[in-house]
DNA sequence: GTATCATATAAATATATATTTATATGAGGA
DNA sequence: TCCTCATATAAATATATATTTATATGATAC
């Protein structure tokens, strides 16, 4: 429980879970839509998958990350979060960066 | 919202989440419950507060603290923990340091 | 007023967490 | 096979958080 808290008192990570509310997403896509550095994303979705809250998925060179399914108090933290959390400065990145197809 | 998470990733804060779930209780008897030095429990209690996940109330030399009303995600957050943790032990103690009239 | 009690705060230190920089891994493509 | 790309990990550093020890505050009792 600890852990869990833990890895949603932080700010980058909350605006990674309200990021995969739209979807399954890459790191590079993340990385383009936080505008942060390769390991600092990486570190993050570390945590967030440490705690339960993510899942991760491997295709090819590329490693897909979405919202975990969990316990029922888990979602219920997830959607919350996603409700009172607005970045709508990442997610228009986000949409800037898959046009350009940033990773391929 | 990383303010309160952060105040709830922290194993002493949940125990005092837990034992203010009986009911208001002074410094001294969350001191002799958790059996920690006074400091420590005074700083705890004041990320909690500062949190709003609880609230005091001074009443001559003691300052009780209590589990604050808070909106609607907070409550539940309490219930949540109240629900999933158990420190059976800091209530014994909570029990035999009142007995003792510990604090007067 | 002085002593004592409950609590808070400050300063010093210890510990945990996050960030940066550099490098490793492992999959594809030339 | 060698090169490049996406991602992870390691090491060094920076920053935040927790703990300890000492002291301050403010109330009551003597």
């Amino acid at each position: 429980m600890v852990k869990l808290f833990g890895a949603l008192s932080d700010d980058t990570r909350l605006r990674i879970i309200k990021l995969l509310d739209i979807g399954e997403l890459c790191v590079c896509d993340i990385t383009a839509a936080l505008e942060l550095s390769q390991p600092k994303v990486s570190f993050h979705l570390s945590i967030l998958k440490e705690a339960g809250l993510i899942v991760d998925r491997k295709d090819g060179k590329w490693v897909y990350y979405s919202l975990g399914a969990g316990d029922l108090f888990t979602r219920f933290l997830i959607i919350s979060i996603c409700e009172k959390y607005s970045n709508d400065a990442d997610i228009k990145r986000l949409e800037n960066s898959r046009n350009a197809r940033a990773c391929q």
